[in-house]
Parts: structure tokens; sequence; C-alpha cells
DNA sequence: AAGTGGTCTAGACCACTCC
DNA sequence: GAGTGGTCTAGACCACTTG
């Protein structure tokens, strides 16, 4: 073929916003992913349609694919084919829920919801979602138990603009990504956590069955979908008494 | 060239043990590393020269090449060359050191150490580290000051026998890995944390300049080297009022 | 100018899955 | 057997660094 024929940029140009063409492919299928074009779960047409479709060669759709792979955007299956990363219960727990067991074990919680509702956004709702001030908000409170111990207080904001109808009626899964993800075609792809130790408020001891002032891990998250929007805040706090929010540094 | 030349496996080899070829060009590029053949710094031979040695295309030494450097264990150059990665200050920091103001942005910390000494391994010590029990090990107690404010006690316990002579004398900076790597030729390439909220001991608080049972965030982490090796184990308790462990979830 | 890594292409064969 | 992704190779040219 000629290099760089359709519309993207080829390698040899010197105009200064000049981007690698495997760049510039990931980039355009970013965007059908972002757009909704290919949802989660859907299967893409193989590397030499979609080389052929933008006039590059299979090699360079590939590592496309192959970074977008990393990403944890898309899943690749010998013989199958390449589909779109379904963040199902399994992704969203391991890779979004942090706390083990003291010795580093996964756990699996149950939530109980406590108050459900839309208000306003505060000041630092606001801020922290970047939305308007006074935007409307789905707030939840909830307690997270394990093996039916309460051990998790977590409050959660949502943008009503992105979820509506979300604060009354429907079901809430356990994880709520997954409901993101089916019922409203937004795929959380980064979070950005902040942890500090605090003392037990009244409430919160109470609902963890715990004396006031308990030491408590407080996880203060952001979601982000995949364009980078605000999604979710989200405020856990953690008894951890018998469990520990665990990582790993590479 | 004939495919699979020199003692590598072909691809073609149906043999139930078959891993890639640029899988086992790594394995062996890696194993230098561990071995010290490369050291930190050290400029690598170029990608034609590594392929004609190996008896592979330059292409499948590249993909090794890239994964080790995803791996963040080279550094790549345009135009200079594939050098093995320096954790220097910088790094070490920025990859082992989670603590941030509240905002996010990143503190970098003072260190004074209270006591350094040689022991023999408790259970604990023995069972972390994957050593003998009472074998030796050195013990570091310190505090870590933000801009003057003591907001970090550190226990930290080594395996003397990787460590020799480090129980005394030597200066020790501020970024013990950066030591770690300079003097004994390990690299540390991994940690695994577990995140506590805990009341503050007497001795801890008296320190901190807090009251007895204030909340502290407690960082518990085994740090491992290249080969796997726990080389460290290290608890941190933080003083989490004008700071916070902040990590990416992605 | 020479040497390095970075990108792009083209084509071969292998391993896996499904029909 | 046909179609997919996975691996490997070979060769071209570009961008960057050094001398």
């Amino acid at each position: 073929m000629v290099r760089g024929m359709s519309n993207l940029a080829t390698q040899a140009s010197t105009i200064p916003g000049f981007r690698p063409l495997y760049k510039q492919v990931k980039e355009l299928l970013v965007e059908r992913l972002i757009g909704g074009f290919w949802k989660p779960g859907d299967l893409l047409p193989s590397e030499f349609q979609l080389a052929a479709e933008l006039g590059v060669s299979q090699g360079t759709v590939r590592k496309a694919l192959d970074e977008m792979t990393a990403d944890n955007l898309l899943v690749r299956r010998q013989g199958r084919g390449t589909f779109v990363a379904e963040h199902d219960q399994e992704h969203a727990l391991f890779h979004f829920f942090k706390m083990t067991d003291r010795e580093g074990q996964p756990l699996v919680p149950e939530s109980r919801v406590l108050r459900r509702g839309l208000g306003t956004a505060r000041k630092d709702e606001a801020a922290r979602l970047q939305i308007q001030a006074e935007a409307p908000v789905i707030r939840i409170t909830r307690v997270r138990s394990i093996s039916g111990k309460p051990v998790i207080f977590e409050r959660i904001a949502l943008p009503y603009q992105l979820f509506p109808e979300l604060h009354d009626g429907r079901e809430l899964p356990n994880t709520l990504y997954t409901l993101f993800a089916r019922d409203y075609g937004i795929t959380v792809g980064k979070a950005l956590e902040r942890l500090r130790a605090v003392p037990a408020s009244p409430e919160v001891a109470r609902q963890l069955d715990l004396e006031r002032d308990h030491p408590l891990l407080e996880i203060d998250r952001i979601a982000l979908a995949l364009d980078g929007r605000p999604v979710e805040w989200r405020i856990s706090l953690c008894h951890t008494g018998d469990t520990a929010y665990s990582v790993t540094l590479a």
C-alpha cells in the first residue's frame, strides 16, 4: 500500500504535531469504545479487517490493540478474536477493591444500603466530581460486611446527569461498576485513591459496632470513565481489625 | 538464519515446556541483570549485537527489551542506546513512597535514625524475610519528617546476610534503596504493601508529638529483589493529618 | 556520517477455536 | 478446513544522539 493513505498522518510527516500511526489508530479505536460504537463483550473485527479499513498494515493495528489490551480495554483470545473488556464482578473486585484479609487474600464483601437519594451538590462534591455547584447528585450510604461482620461504611456521590433514575427503585448490585457499564455504558477505567487514618465518628462507630474514635482506614476515591470524566466520588471507612488494604508496587 | 539455532528452543517445538523465543531471551537477559553482569546505568549492546549473539532476529530481541522496559528494568533512549534502569532517589521515591499532601502532591521526607543495630530474627521477622529463625538481622528505627514536622515512625528489618556491615558506621541515605543498589548490587523491583489503621502506641505518639491512641496509617511492606527474594521488612506508622497515601488504580 | 532506538510494512508459520 | 490471534523474521525508513 501507499504509506499513510487514508486520513491518518504518515510516519514521514515532519509536521510538529506528529504522532506514530499506531497511536493514531489506538486513539481512533478508543474513541469508538468511548462512543459506545463497540460495547463491553463485543467482538472486534479481525486485525486484517481493521488494517484494511484504516489503510495500515496488520502489524500497526496489532501494536495499537496490544497497547489497549495492556490498558485493560480489550481482551484477546487466540483463535477467537479480540473483545471489548467486560468489567464484570470479577474484574471490578480485583481491580478496584483492594481490601484483603491480614494475609493478603482477597475478600468479597456484601452490601447493605442505608440511605439513597437525590440532592444538590455541595461545594466539595462539585469540586471532586467536576460538576456545577448545586447540580443534582445521587447519594448512597451503605455498609459492607465480610462474612457477616460489618467492616466498611461507605458514602458515594454520583452526578445525576450521568446516571438518571438511579436514585430510587432500581436494585443496586454489590459492585456498582458493573451496573454503570451494563445500564449506562460507562466504563470505569481508572481510580485515584487517597488513604488516611481517621477516628470513627459516632454514627460510623455505631454502624460498624465499634467504640467511638476507633482508628479507621479512610479511602477517598475518585473513579474516572474512559474519557477521563469523574463519575463517582466515594469515601470508604474501613475497620482494619481482620482486614487490610493490599497493593503491589512494581 | 536457521530458526532456533543456538541453545534457545524454537517456536516450532511442540515439546510441553515450550516458551516463546522472546520470553526466553528476556529470561536470559534478566538473569544477567540479577547476576550483576550488567549493573544499573550500564549501556547494553545494541539490538543487532544482541540478536547476532543470541542467534535470533532483531525484532525478537526488541520484544524482549520492550517488555523489560515496561517492567522498569531498562531505559531506552533513542539515538543513545538501552540502559539498565537506575533506581535513583527520584525513582525510589516516586515508585515506592506513596505519601503525598492532602491534594495528592508528592512529598519528600527527611529521616532521622533513632536506633540501629544487629540482632537475631524473631519468628515474625524470619517468616516475613524468609530466613532462618535466629538468623542475624539488622534493625533500624527512624523518624521521617516533612518540612520539619515528624510524621512517620518506621521500623526496618534487613537480613544481615544480604547487607553485611550495614548495621553500624556507614552513613544511611534518605532513600535506603539507592544504597542497596549502589553498595550491594541489590535492586528492589517490587514491594508488597498492606495498609491498616492503628492507634498510636505511647512511644510512637511521643516521637510524632501526638496524643496516645491517635489514629495512624500503618504500612507493612515487604520489598523484593529482582529475583523475588525478600530483602526488607518495613513497618511505617504515618500521621495522616496533612498527608495521605495516594495510589492510582488503572 | 555513523550508530542507535522507533515505526511501519510484508510475509511466513504456529497454536487455538469453531464449524 | 477456515479464521483468529501469537510468534518470528527481514528489510525499509525515520528521529535522535554523538562525533
